[in-house]
DNA sequence: CTGGGATTTGATCAG
DNA sequence: CAAATCCCAG
């Protein structure tokens, strides 16, 4: 065999069995696995596999909707490993936790249909998540070597616009005359030059110039927000992107940092942004043992950075370019459903690929069907859930997607008025809520006591502590353990004096009268969480039940918050240490929400509900789009350029190539206006969505719901005895004031 | 300086 | 319609 499988790996032990395994099994039996696959599939499958110590350059696989494209990542990363390669030295990036999880599943079972006994080599596959959760992981290693705090914490969108808060307040701009742009959007402008790289001013002309006039001032505070954050030991999402990317660009860390994996592969690469391009680059300079798939069509996410340009430009950034396969066969959806989704994807002004082709005929075209409100819209979609159901379709197999998370309301209203269960997905509650966020901040501030945010927040749950006081305890730590520093602590760890110094600091606190009684209980269990007194998860508990009583002060409905906080605990129980629990919650939140609160309905069958962004890489046999109309699809916040506009026709095209079998596009005519004093029926008339305009209605079976019987079309002489009643009816109403 | 009530504002998609 | 902001009594 090849001889470097003796160059340097952090497994060697494990690899020339592996190899044997595959050099005694005939090479008939070793095909047989792959057979399934179809000529493109399999090339993709096997490119450079023989070779996987010296894998040769960069692969881009283009593969369309429902063309095979998990199960061919499966299949390429179990056949590197039943090549040889080291699976501790791959590197999978997905784009959400489950898609990890579901590639680890299915390289594990491949790879054991593959190798027989041995599969525990699948095992090894460790190096599977998201860019963001990768990061948090290569960052805690080598924390020391780029000057940060082992014990970071890292803020979720809310927590980094709080601090963007706390930041504009010290700095002043809070009291402007005119008035500054809001903590959530300060942070989503920042967040959004550091992860396309353009510069301030390019962001604010392209995507807010409702706030070019703060450019200078927005500037000022972006630095301050970046100083604070590293005073801190905060990490926002984006910076566990920026650190990476800029570890990989230093070159003592840059060679070990390349070298231990010897192949990348990354998924939804459409979806991704110029700073995690950047860092591929600078893992792989030259493109060996890089893999990247994805589809153009599919690319929805530009507002978080993500370009289609990265998948575009991806061959020509190596030398040679990189080898390009598209999969263009389709294996989920019907071919008059594959026909519609083509159609409204061949109108985008900028069409880069392939048209999927399939075998599968069906005689069903997709509906499209007109009702009179959103009232009516949920009660078609229960009808053609439970019709469907009835003739053997699990509701499992069905799933309602929908542009917006509140677009759903009246259907969530509709399935719980008739018992149907539901899981919805996208919309994220479970961290918003203010309980929980004040539990975790507990957590967030014992683990990091220099989390300004954290420490904000906790300090003020008690009774007469408000913002003053707060920033008067958080600066007496800082200060505290500024001299704590100078001083030295031989004995223990950094981490350890400056716990110390924060325990110190809030017991030699003197709490203002009303505070006085609470300050003495929270002192004991911050002194506790910050000494790690009590073992995880029991100090979980401990937390609980020092918030118990605050909760219950401070809210009316306690009772159903208090059962989110004993949820939370169970989920607690589930990780290994505090750090693993707040970093875990924080990168992958839970995503899905049911209608009884908390519990999913795990074994039981539910209906689907779920964002268009969240159906991303899902299928079911009989799909729903949501108000299929202009306003929503396209939203009417997403019009206001050629390319944003076709980022939501892209968004309908996912929406359509979820479905296997059927695929309802339901368009409500009347719209409920929500901003209005009382009960008023003000209403907007919506019309059918622009991305499926008259000439390509051939391709659907297009009807109105409910069905109006023909034969009680108003007649002639039922339009004149209706005239007759409405004569009557109106002199009722009259009479009722006499 | 805190906290409760009145008032105004602004809002998608998500790691 | 919920969250941010403002105003004022204690």
């Amino acid at each position: 065999m090849d001889i470097q499988y003796a160059s340097p790996s952090r497994s060697i032990q494990r690899l020339p069995k592996n190899v044997l395994s595959v050099a005694e099994s005939p090479p008939s039996d070793a095909a047989a696995w792959l057979a399934k696959l179809n000529d493109a599939q399999r090339e993709a499958v096997e490119y450079g596999a023989d070779t996987p110590h010296a894998p040769p350059g960069a692969l881009l696989v283009i593969a369309g909707a429902g063309s095979g494209k998990t199960n061919t990542l499966a299949h390429r990363v179990a056949n590197l490993m039943v090549k040889g390669a080291d699976p501790g030295r791959i590197l999978l990036l997905t784009f959400s936790r489950r898609a990890a999880l579901e590639m680890t599943r299915r390289v594990t079972r491949i790879a054991t249909a593959a190798l027989g006994t041995r599969a525990a080599l699948a095992q090894g596959l460790t190096w599977a998540g998201t860019f963001h959760s990768v990061g948090a992981r290569l960052l805690r290693e080598y924390a020391e070597l780029i000057g940060l705090a082992p014990a970071f914490t890292i803020n979720d969108r809310e927590d980094s616009a709080d601090l963007m808060n706390l930041v504009r307040h010290e700095l002043g701009l809070s009291a402007k005359e005119r008035r500054f742009p809001a903590k959530s959007t300060c942070f989503a402008i920042y967040s959004r030059v550091v992860n396309t790289g353009a510069s301030l001013g390019q962001v604010l002309d392209s995507a807010f110039p409702w706030c070019r006039e703060w450019e200078a001032d927005l500037r000022m505070l972006f630095a301050a927000y970046v100083d604070a954050k590293q005073k801190q030991s905060v990490l926002d999402y984006d910076d566990l992107l920026l650190y990476w990317s800029h570890m990989a660009a230093e070159p003592a860390i840059a060679a070990d940092l390349s070298v231990r994996f010897d192949h990348v592969l990354v998924d939804e690469y459409q979806d991704t942004n110029r700073l995690q391009a950047s860092i591929l680059l600078a893992l792989k300079p030259d493109g060996r043992g890089l893999t990247v798939v994805g589809d153009d069509a599919q690319s929805i996410y530009s507002f978080r950075g993500a370009t289609v340009r990265n998948i575009l430009d991806f061959p020509a950034q190596f030398d040679p370019p990189a080898t390009q396969i598209t999969l263009e066969r389709n294996y989920r959806s019907t071919q008059p459903i594959l026909a519609a989704s083509n159609a409204v994807i061949e109108l985008a002004s900028e069409r880069y690929t392939k048209n999927l082709w399939t075998d599968k005929a069906s005689a069903q075209r997709p509906r499209l069907v007109t009702v009179a409100d959103e009232a009516d819209q949920a009660r078609y979609v229960v009808e053609q859930v439970l019709e469907a159901r009835e003739q053997g379709m699990k509701l499992k197999s069905q799933a309602v997607l929908f542009r917006a998370a509140h677009h759903s309301a009246a259907l969530e209203i509709e399935l719980t008025r008739r018992n149907i269960p539901f899981v919805k997905f996208g919309g994220l509650k479970f961290l918003d809520s203010v309980h929980v966020k004040d539990v975790l901040a507990v957590l967030r501030w014992a683990e990091n006591p220099r989390d300004r945010v954290a420490g904000f927040r906790v300090v003020q749950l008690l009774p007469g502590v408000g913002p003053a006081t707060a920033a008067k305890v958080l600066d007496e730590i800082v200060a505290r353990a500024g001299a704590g520093v100078a001083v030295g602590n031989p004995a223990g760890t950094v981490a350890e004096s400056l716990a110390n110094s924060a325990a110190n600091a809030l017991a030699a606190f003197a709490p203002p009268p009303r505070a006085q009684e609470d300050w003495h209980p929270f002192v004991r269990l911050m002194s506790s969480v910050y000494g790690r007194q009590t073992p995880w998860p029991a100090e979980f508990e401990m937390v609980r039940r020092w918030y118990e009583p605050h909760l219950a002060r401070n809210h009316e409905d306690a009772a159903i918050r208090h059962a989110d906080v004993l949820q939370m605990e169970s989920i607690a129980g589930t990780y290994a240490s505090r750090e693993r629990f707040l970093t875990e919650l924080t990168l992958d939140p839970p995503d899905a929400t049911s209608d009884e609160s908390g519990v999913p309905l795990i074994d039981e069958d539910h209906l689907i509900l779920s964002t268009i962004h969240s159906a991303k890489g899902q299928e079911w046999r009989n799909v729903f789009v949501l108000n299929g109309v202009d306003g929503c699809i396209p939203s009417d916040l997403g019009t206001g350029s050629e390319d944003e506009i076709d980022e939501e026709r892209r968004l309908l095209y996912v929406a359509m190539t979820r479905a296997k079998e059927d695929l309802h596009i339901v368009v409500p005519q009347r719209f409920y206006v929500h901003n209005q004093t009382h009960l008023g029926d003000r209403h907007v008339w919506a019309s059918r969505t622009r991305f499926i305009p008259a000439h390509l209605m051939p391709l659907f079976d297009a009807y109105a719901w409910p069905r109006v019987p023909v034969a009680s079309a108003p007649t002639a002489a039922g339009l004149a005895a209706a005239a007759q009643a409405k004569i009557e009816i109106g002199a009722r109403l009259r009479k009722m004031w006499d």
